[in-house]
DNA sequence: GCGACAG
DNA sequence: ATCTTGTCGC
């Protein structure tokens, strides 16, 4: 009678989720965008690096890390339910404020409309920027040249690639708004938030093991 | 059956 | 994600 369909049940809760994102901008000016990645060490210990960028010149105002146990495996498509509360729980110790948030993972750019970027992003209640270096899935349709390109699917616009990343909306933001920020808040081919939290959470772990 | 599959 | 050296180029 009742079939237990762990992976469905997680993915039903994704499309329901995914209801609530709202994709137009929920602020007015931006001065100060974070960043949060992690880092892993055996499989499941791992360390979670949050950083604060100031837009206009775009140094770290603030950074924080945390040593975390990850429960939860690995699944293409269920990566939110891995390390969400990491990267919740590492932004929380933050000093002040920040503006927008950018996730190492995609956005509404996912098979149900609920990446990573879009769990944070609803459950902080913040404008969320999702970004991940490939396609979840290598079937969305989109022009493969090297400038910015618009990912479709399902018949709708869920984000924009280049060779180097993926971009698309978490929360609380328009498209070209996040696109906008990545730009600005850009260096190299990763936007300085997220570079800077991927190097931090890297040298904590490696501190770590020694 | 075979290959693909964010981090 | 992580395991890993040198090397080409500005």
């Amino acid at each position: 009678m009742c079939s237990y369909n762990f992976p469905q049940k997680l993915a039903d809760i994704q499309y329901s989720l995914s209801k609530n994102i709202i994709e137009q901008d929920s602020f007015k000016n931006v001065h100060t965008v974070a960043g949060a990645d992690i880092s892993f060490e055996k499989d499941n210990c791992a360390v979670a690096a949050a950083v604060a960028v100031d837009l206009d010149d775009l140094t770290v105002i603030d950074s924080k890390t945390i040593e975390v146990k990850l429960l939860f495996p690995y699944i293409s498509g269920f990566l939110g339910f891995r390390e969400a509360d990491a990267v919740i729980s590492v932004l929380r110790e933050l000093n002040n404020e920040f503006d927008v948030l950018m996730v190492n993972g995609h956005g509404i750019m996912h098979p149900r409309g609920f990446g990573l970027a879009s769990h944070v992003g609803l459950l902080m209640d913040i404008p969320t920027i999702g970004i991940a270096k490939r396609l979840i899935k290598g079937n969305y349709k989109y022009k493969g040249d090297n400038s910015l390109k618009t990912v479709e699917f399902m018949n709708k616009s869920v984000g924009a690639c280049d060779r180097q990343k993926c971009i698309s909306v978490g929360h609380k933001i328009s498209l070209k708004t996040a696109v906008d920020i990545v730009h600005e808040a850009s260096l190299f081919k990763m936007p300085e938030p997220l570079r800077q939290a991927h190097i931090l959470a890297t040298n904590i772990m490696k501190d770590k093991i020694k």
